[in-house]
DNA sequence: GTTCTTACA
DNA sequence: TGTAAGCA
């Protein structure tokens, strides 16, 4: 079994995803319906998510905690500059992928303090 | 008992 | 976003 297939199995309730996350189901079904994730449904309608749904709700709750509203979450994932994790096996990057991938996670990491003090409201005039 | 949709505050 | 109603 591929990790990809792995990866996008759904297996998950809301209520597993809710402790994961620590987010709430209102906001986990905001999400969806904003399609920032698409969790499977069983036959009873129930959600599904995969180990991915997770990992897109864990990186929209650190957005969130920056102050980034939807707009501004939409925009990043819009633009592409979702952190595409563990796609490639630790073994096949490069030294200069490496250096690419530390630089883009200092960046993020840094935001906090760049954006300290904003509100939502200020946040989301950079992604209008 | 849990989750779902819809709707209101 | 939280919460409540009415279902499945």
């Amino acid at each position: 079994m591929t990790n990809r297939v792995r990866r996008t199995m759904p297996l998950l309730p809301i209520s597993i995803v809710m402790q994961l996350t620590e987010l709430t189901a209102r906001q986990i079904r905001y999400y969806e319906e904003h399609e920032l994730i698409y969790p499977a449904r069983t036959e009873g309608n129930k959600r599904m998510f995969s180990l991915d749904d997770v990992d897109i709700l864990l990186e929209i709750k650190d957005y969130l905690d920056q102050g980034l509203n939807m707009a501004g979450i939409r925009k990043i994932f819009d633009l592409g500059l979702r952190h595409e994790n563990v796609k490639v096996e630790p073994k096949h990057i490069s030294d200069e992928e490496l250096r690419i991938l530390l630089r883009e996670q200092l960046k993020h990491q840094a935001r906090p303090y760049e954006l300290g003090g904003f509100k939502q409201s200020d946040l989301s005039r950079f992604f209008h």
